[in-house]
RNA sequence: GGCGAAGUAGCUCAGUUGGCUAGAGCACACGGUUCAUACCCGUGGUGUCGAGGGUUCGAAUCCCCCCUUCGCUACCA
């Protein structure tokens, strides 16, 4: 009888750097469902790897001074590197850059044209000159241009769009008919009353504004839109071909049984993917799981404050297991979970620690100090043997009725309940007690038999989540894994084994204090590079080319006013992610300002800033609220802003001329 | 603005269809123990269950309203 089969999926990583923890969480994640499911018996696929065009890439490479190629390739090694110090088991690594990948991208493109659910068309939306970028009505903030505050302007451009409309009545349906199709189910709601219900819009599939993607074979001024790209990897990954060719691997594998992505692009997995494959003809995957993030505690991480986090920081820090441990751990099922230095060293001694690897080493440091190492059952049992037993081989379904809800945090808790009851049967059976009496030596015996003969069943069981630890304690005691069938029975430990003479400590207790002051020490530094880094980059990008405006008249400049004005008082405006509105003093005057800076400034740091403002336009209402001028302010190429202001002091009032 | 979620011990959270003195882990205090990585085992306290009102014999749990926080709100990936 052949396996059932498992194909799993994470989303491929998108190359524009080196990811963060909270990024290489997800391929933690699964991976340890990757290696449940294969203890469970299921023959396991599972495919990873990275998403690789796309402007935001183009212009990454172009900054570094390489070609989007040379660049991908060394963030994809980086992260392949990143993927397998996590100890992950992936079967796959697929790169949207494979030419097997793009070729059937494009015969993937021009089926759906042939069949007319791509169509040519024209994208119209506000455009924005300088940014060269179009922007949705929605988008836009205070009807300019979010990135530069500038006018933008309607405009048109060729572009190919998907007939979303066609498919959508299938989705809800679908959706409605498979409840656990979209986890956690709070995100169902979300994308039927955002997108499924008020009615889906077609989806523009290509691009003209850049070139680093794969080209539309049939019209070379297009390259396909990047989630197309991206997401057909699941099935061109198994070796999909849109015209009758795929390979025996895909039909075994395909649809896929969890595609696993962050709570941010469920959009993407939930909507258009299942609609695509529909177009192709093809059955749905049958769950995407939109987990939560891991954030940082202390403050939002940044790479100008030097204090993101990557995994392998972490594992230099505490080991792979220990990391692998927090992140499942400390991840809610719905909610985004926390991380921080002093969280990580509470885990690691409380769980990892005290509660299991002291478990482990006391155990065989008894053996050793009793019987040489040697572990015999005497069959001596007692009555207290059965409710360890009866804890022990009862964690199995336990586990599996948690994995089976994907609650991976659950599923380890069951699992160090196990070990928290081996620790309680030590106290309750004392050996150090039983060693001192003659006639205890057979109990004694067959109380360290099931020590060891339990903590088995527990290494056994914690494998997927961490690997290498369940392979150290089985060596220590100088024995292999269980087979998964096997954890619901006890006494399977050979008889007379003799367990290591030097148990090795699994994990190390850590001092709080250092931690935090090895990694304040490794964040200065973080920033003192990101700091000269950034100082570099001044020098060599100080040039900013705009467009040049037409030549004016002396006249034209003279309608402008401008005037220093006062900062007295400053607040967010409610309801807007970038206003501040300002009562700024000009002269005598008050006039209430209001400036689409607030990611740039705080209302508090506003106060008290002499600032020029241009002060005879035409009041506007923006967000509700009257503005009665304009705050200047320089911007760089990111498009951080920077308010300007008089080089020495000078009264609110001061003509600026 | 629209849709949705959440607010329970110092911290992280459980609390199924309303029912006995509201729970777990960590942290804290005390006690026990010594095989072990100053570890393990036991005991204990604290909670206006966001605020207010209502339904009910009885509500953290249902209804109303308010406050706070968070998520999503489509062509950046």
């Amino acid at each position: 009888m052949s396996k059932p089969k498992y194909y799993i999926t994470t989303a491929i990583a998108y190359t524009s750097g080196k990811p963060h923890i909270g990024n290489s969480y997800e391929i933690v994640l699964a991976d340890s469902i990757a290696r449940f499911k294969r203890q469970e018996g299921y023959d396991v696929f599972f495919q990873t790897g990275t998403d690789e065009h796309g402007q935001k890439i183009e212009l990454k490479a172009e900054e570094a001074g390489v070609t989007p190629k040379e660049f991908v390739d060394n963030v994809s090694t980086t992260i392949k590197g990143l993927w397998d110090l996590m100890d992950t088991s992936y079967d796959k690594f697929i790169r949207t850059t494979d030419e097997d990948h793009e070729k059937q991208v494009q015969k993937i493109f021009k089926k759906l044209y042939d069949k007319g659910d791509i169509y040519k068309g024209a994208y119209e939306g506000m455009y924005c000159t300088p940014c060269e970028s179009f922007w949705t009505e929605s988008q836009l903030v205070d009807g300019k241009c979010p990135d530069c505050g500038r006018e933008v302007k309607p405009a048109k451009e060729e572009a190919y769009f998907f007939k979303m409309s066609k498919y959508a009545d299938r989705l809800i349906q679908y959706i409605n008919e498979h409840p656990e199709f979209i986890q956690p189910v709070s995100r169902k709601n979300e994308m039927m009353n955002n997108f499924l219900l008020p009615g889906l819009q077609d989806l523009c599939v290509s691009r003209t504004s850049f070139k680093w993607g794969i080209p539309v074979d049939f019209d070379s001024r297009h390259v396909v839109y990047v989630w197309l790209d991206a997401l057909t990897n699941y099935i061109t990954g198994i070796g999909y071909d849109c015209n009758g060719g795929s390979t025996d691997q895909f039909k075994a594998l395909w649809p896929a049984d969890l595609h696993l992505i962050g709570k941010d692009i469920i959009r993407f997995h939930t909507i258009y993917w299942p609609i695509f494959l529909m177009a192709l003809d093809l059955p749905l995957p049958k769950q995407v799981f939109g987990h939560p993030w891991l954030l940082q505690g202390d403050g939002k991480m940044s790479k100008s404050k030097g204090n993101v986090i990557y995994a392998d920081d972490l594992v230099t820090f505490f080991g792979v297991d220990a990391v692998r441990y927090f992140v499942l751990h400390e991840m809610p099922f719905e909610n985004d979970g926390v991380i921080s230095w002093e969280l990580m060293v509470e885990r690691m001694n409380s769980d990892l620690a005290n509660t299991l690897g002291n478990l482990v080493n006391r155990t065989i440091s008894m053996s050793n100090k009793y019987f040489n190492g040697i572990v015999t059952d005497k069959g001596a049992a007692e009555a207290v043997d059965d409710d360890l037993k009866t804890v022990v081989t009862g964690t199995k379904a336990k586990v599996q009725g948690k994995m089976k809800d994907l609650k991976v945090a659950d599923a380890l808790t069951e699992i160090f309940v196990l070990f928290k009851r081996c620790n309680k049967y030590i106290d309750e059976t004392e050996p150090w007690v039983l060693a001192k009496d003659e006639a205890k030596q057979d109990r004694l015996a067959t109380v360290l038999y099931n020590l060891v003969d339990c903590i088995m069943t527990g290494a056994s069981l914690i494998e997927p989540y961490m690997p290498a630890t369940a392979n150290k304690i089985a060596e220590q005691l100088n024995t292999t894994l269980r087979e998964f069938d096997d954890l619901e029975k006890s006494g399977l430990y050979p008889q007379g084994n003799k367990v290591t003479e030097k148990p090795e400590i699994l994990f190390a207790r850590l001092d709080a204090k250092e931690v935090l002051e090895k990694a304040e020490a490794l964040f200065a530094e973080r920033k003192a590079e990101a700091d000269k880094a950034a100082g570099i980059t001044e020098t060599v990008e100080e040039e900013i080319n705009i467009e040049a405006k037409p030549e004016i008249e002396y006249g034209d400049f003279d309608k402008l006013q401008f005037q220093v004005g006062e900062i007295i008082s400053c607040e967010e405006v409610k309801k807007s992610k970038k206003l501040l509105c300002s009562q700024v003093k000009v002269g005598s005057q008050m006039k209430q300002i209001v400036s689409g800076i607030k990611q740039h400034y705080s209302a508090e740091e506003m106060v008290g800033k002499k600032v020029m403002v241009l002060v005879n336009l035409k009041p506007a209402t923006l967000a509700g609220i009257v503005s009665e001028g304009m705050l200047l302010c320089a911007e760089d190429a990111e498009g951080n802003l920077a308010l300007v202001t008089p080089e020495k002091s000078m009264p609110a009032g001061a003509e600026i001329c």
